[in-house]
DNA sequence: TGAGCAAGTCTTTTT
DNA sequence: GACTTGCTCA
């Protein structure tokens, strides 16, 4: 097993000891790389047979305890870097963590093949077998603009009404199958039948066969495949098994049922691969489980425990393939798990130790990231949640500030009042690039950079508009996919007329029927067409020289540079000079893009190389090294730490997320605290979160409520301010940009000013005022759906015309606000609805309400009953386009 | 065929 | 408010 052996991670000499280097592990005592862990990553780091989770809280030293451990297991010469598989999330994890293991063991990075992310791994081991799963080894791997486009394609092929079901919707809920690890014949009939007039299923196989004649895969199928592929062949999984000697697995709280199922195989040893049965089980158990067993429940509530929403089947499962186990090692935490709505299962992590009997469960709780104030926030906050494996996060550090927490009139005056503590802690000496600004949503990134803008702060946002997303380089882009795949037909349509040839629909369809007729790629049958009468003489030639062209490319992609041959193919095709004569302001930036891409081309070997990186990695890494205060979003924070970090828009609707409610009910709800919970613990030093009583949403003005989680915060660990400029109204507006925040009066004893309690009756609407944190929701969820924009003290949609929308620049009317947080008098959008959790607990008795009926619906107003499911209703509103909506909301007509 | 304008849509998070 | 789609007209 631990045969001596070379490799570029080969253990630096082992410090000299007396007695010479003894073969057992403790030989590692000595190594650098273990001094400093405290007990717990210790044994983390250390244990490396068998099943282990190391449940790791926030700023507890994960990524250390991941990178030490492989540093470890090359030491002891346990495994070879080409024998360890190691799965991260995110591109930016595996950077870091390449990185970091580069450094620890003083060499470059190549040495660690198989440390990746799920999709480029799978992508790895996919084309290594392409033909097994009906692909060439040359596949292409299509983002989501090609999937939608392909999909509206096929709408068209079958008739679907694209209105009806638009193709992004069609795609996402492929991808949902997809993410749970079902191909077209494993949907069950129900659930596809809801989608495309009852051709769900179908729709999901002709997708399919559409992708292999393309030779393409979509994200999904870069892991649905390769499960594929391993149940099919179990000579080629046996074959990884047997390579992979330890595997290592970072977030994994954010796995999915895919990627659960892929882990699992690989996980096993090589002779369990009959065992495959029991994972499709497992399968069938997630599958049934969210919806169905919630909409058995009759009251909302705690949920049955999470860990053993299905304990017979799972722990079936489990014994079945409980035979010998890898070393696999699992870390994650519960309490970040953001991506539900990507099909990430917190029950993969909730329920770890039934899947990997006698699996070793390590926390980490020892925080050494934020100071006991900030932690004591954050812990008590994610209290809240039901399903949790339940860690306390100790602080190692100082009590430092309590969590400031602030209130503004808008979002414009929020964004000011963050712009001068920046430009305040600036003056004390504090480096932009230890602060961050944490928004819920992008488009609160707006009046943010506004402001910034106008102060000359400078910053950088993270995760926007990405390079390789622009229209310019998915252009270039589609030509080089086509040169070097020219069965590409969705690059081929993209650039068939760009620039402008005079090919234009009547041409194209010609073009379209003609290849389908003779069963061949679209730029095949552009060959061949030109050879016959069938398209008029001038597209016919502009056709014909374009065909050549590639024709020609593809010959030169064999002898020349790639970034020669992308030169020549931007240069050629006419597409530079497209841009050249372009007149428009950002016609320059575009070639400038163009530019950067050819010479980020460089990087790689040669252009499949760099196309796969594009497919796959999607941002470049421009490392910016300016100091510059961050924006992104919450999501796109997580794994990282500033000494600052402000927390705009805690407010009732956007954090939590009003989508998320509706869509997720109590689990959104849930989902949404974790988030905030990440972003607290981001913060090293401070905290400042924020909320306004107004903000801008597609341009008009819409008051909103503080955020409930804000009850959630302890007090003792919170310091309430008061924006002065916040209530003051027009005249304060002026004072405001002078003043500063710690100039502002605090609360007193926290959260018993007038304003704030006005606040909290208003929130209430009928539901009984005094409810408040934990009760709350529980409340909120018991009110009676219809009498909601009754009883709701004044404060439903119907009664909200909203007064804002008539000042341009930002809603000055004083006279609400001085009342203290917007005032519960003021026109209030609809208290949370909570429909999604309605929809979630719906009864399965037979509703009152036939297809065809015409319903009315206090917020969508007239529609047509189209389906019908249990008490879930699918209407057409006249007005509102489709919804799902539970019959309790709606009075027949 | 393509430019220009009007209307309509959708704004959460991403490999 | 920003963007896409659809429509009309030259």
């Amino acid at each position: 097993m631990a045969e001596p052996h070379k490799n570029r991670f080969e253990p630096a000499p082992p410090a000299p000891r007396p007695g010479g280097i003894a073969a057992r592990a403790s030989g590692a005592t000595r190594a650098p790389y273990l001094e400093g862990l405290n007990p717990e990553q210790r044994e983390a780091v250390e244990t490396l047979d068998g099943a282990v989770l190391v449940l790791a809280g926030a700023g507890t030293g994960k990524t250390r305890v991941l990178t030490t451990r492989i540093a470890h297991i090359l030491r002891l010469g346990r495994a070879r870097a080409g024998e360890i598989l190691a799965v991260t999330f995110t591109n930016k994890a595996a950077r870091e963590m390449k990185t970091r293991i580069g450094g620890m063991v003083g060499e470059v990075v190549e040495g660690m093949p198989w440390l990746g992310t799920f999709h480029s791994i799978g992508a790895k081991i996919l084309r290594r077998h392409a033909e097994l799963v009906g692909l060439k080894p040359d596949f292409t791997i299509l983002d989501v603009d090609d999937q939608i486009r392909l999909l509206k394609q096929l709408l068209a092929a079958e008739n679907i009404d694209e209105k009806r079901w638009p193709a992004r919707v069609l795609a996402t809920q492929i991808d949902h199958w997809k993410n749970r690890g079902l191909s077209p014949d494993q949907v069950s009939a129900g659930e596809a039948g809801a989608f495309a007039n009852g051709r769900g299923k179908d729709f999901y196989t002709a997708y399919q066969a559409r992708l292999k004649t393309l030779n393409a895969a979509d994200f999904g199928d870069l892991l649905l495949e390769t499960i594929r592929l391993f149940r099919e062949h179990p000579e080629v999984l046996a074959q990884y098994q047997n390579r992979f000697k330890f595997i290592l697995v970072d977030e994994y709280q954010d796995t999915n049922v895919a990627q659960y199922l892929w882990l699992r195989l690989l996980g096993q040893r090589p002779r369990d691969t009959t065992g495959g049965g029991g994972l499709v089980l497992r399968d069938a158990a997630l599958r049934a489980a969210p919806q169905d067993e919630a909409g058995s429940m009759p009251v909302p509530g705690p949920r049955p425990e999470e860990p053993g929403r299905s304990p017979g089947v799972s722990k079936d499962v489990a014994t079945k393939n409980a035979a010998p186990q890898k070393n696999i090692c699992c870390v994650g935490d519960d309490d970040q798990s953001i991506y539900g709505w990507r099909g990430a299962e917190v029950d993969n992590i909730l329920r770890f130790d039934h899947d990997f009997p006698g699996a070793k469960v390590i926390r980490l709780e020892r925080n050494y990231r934020s100071t006991a104030h900030i932690l004591a926030a954050a812990s008590h906050l994610i209290a809240h949640n039901e399903g949790r494996l339940g860690k306390t996060l100790r602080s190692e550090g100082e009590a430092g500030e309590k969590v400031v927490v602030s209130s503004a009139w808008d979002s414009e005056e929020e964004a000011r009042a963050i712009g001068e503590e920046i430009e305040r802690l600036q003056r004390q000496g504090h480096r932009l690039n230890e602060i961050a600004i944490l928004v819920r949503a992008s488009f609160q990134m707006r009046e943010i950079e506004d402001r910034f803008v106008t102060l000359g702060l400078p910053y950088r946002v993270i995760g926007g508009p990405r390079f390789y997303e622009r229209a310019e380089i998915r252009d270039a882009m589609a030509y080089l996919r086509l040169v070097n795949q020219p069965a590409d037909d969705l690059a081929f349509e993209r650039i068939v007329n760009v620039p402008k040839r005079g090919l234009g629909d009547a041409a194209l369809q010609c073009l379209h029927d003609f290849a389908r007729a003779q069963g061949v790629p679209l730029l095949e049958a552009a060959h061949r067409i030109v050879a016959t009468e069938t398209l008029k003489p001038k597209p016919r030639g502009a056709l014909r020289d374009l065909a050549a062209a590639f024709d020609r490319w593809r010959e030169q992609r064999d002898v020349l540079p790639h970034t020669e041959l992308a030169e020549i193919v931007l240069d050629e095709s006419g597409y530079t000079e497209m841009w050249q004569k372009d007149r428009s302001a950002d016609a320059a930036g575009r070639l400038e893009n163009l530019k950067e891409l050819v010479r980020s081309m460089e990087e790689f070997e040669n252009l499949q190389g760099f196309l796969e990186h594009v497919a796959l990695v999607m941002d470049t890494d421009r490392g910016e090294e300016q100091d510059a205060a961050s924006i992104m979003t919450l999501h796109a924070a997580k794994g990282l730490e500033f000494d600052t970090v402000f927390l705009p828009g805690w407010e009732e609707g956007l954090l939590p997320h009003q989508r998320s409610l509706d869509e997720n009910g109590r689990a959104g709800l849930e989902e949404e605290r974790r988030l905030a919970h990440v972003g607290l613990t981001r913060a090293r030093k401070n905290a400042r979160i924020s909320f306004v009583s107004n903000r801008r949403i597609h341009g008009s003005w819409t008051s909103s409520l503080p955020s409930r989680f804000l009850d959630e915060l302890p007090e003792e660990d919170v310091e309430v301010l008061e924006g002065q400029g916040a209530f003051a109204g027009y005249g304060g507006y002026s004072n405001a940009y002078g003043s500063r925040f710690d100039t502002t009066a605090a609360f007193g004893s926290g959260y018993t000013t007038p304003g704030w309690r006005r606040a909290q009756q208003g929130r209430g609407a009928g539901a009984g005022a005094g409810a408040a944190r934990d009760d709350f929701p529980q409340e909120y969820f018991n009110q009676d759906p219809a009498g909601r924009f009754e009883n709701g003290s004044g404060s439903g949609t119907a009664s909200s015309p909203t007064t804002r929308g008539r000042d341009a620049t930002g809603p000055q009317n004083p006279g609400a606000g001085r009342n203290g947080f917007g005032g519960a008098a003021s026109p209030r959008r609809a208290p949370l609805t909570i429909e999604g959790e309605l929809v979630a607990r719906s009864s399965g008795a037979p509703s009152a309400f036939s297809r065809g009926d015409r319903v009315f619906h206090q917020k969508f107003g007239n529609g047509t009953v189209r389906a019908v499911d249990g008490n879930k209703l699918t209407i057409q509103f006249d007005r509102a386009g489709e919804k799902r909506v539970v019959d309790s909301f709606l009075t027949k007509v």
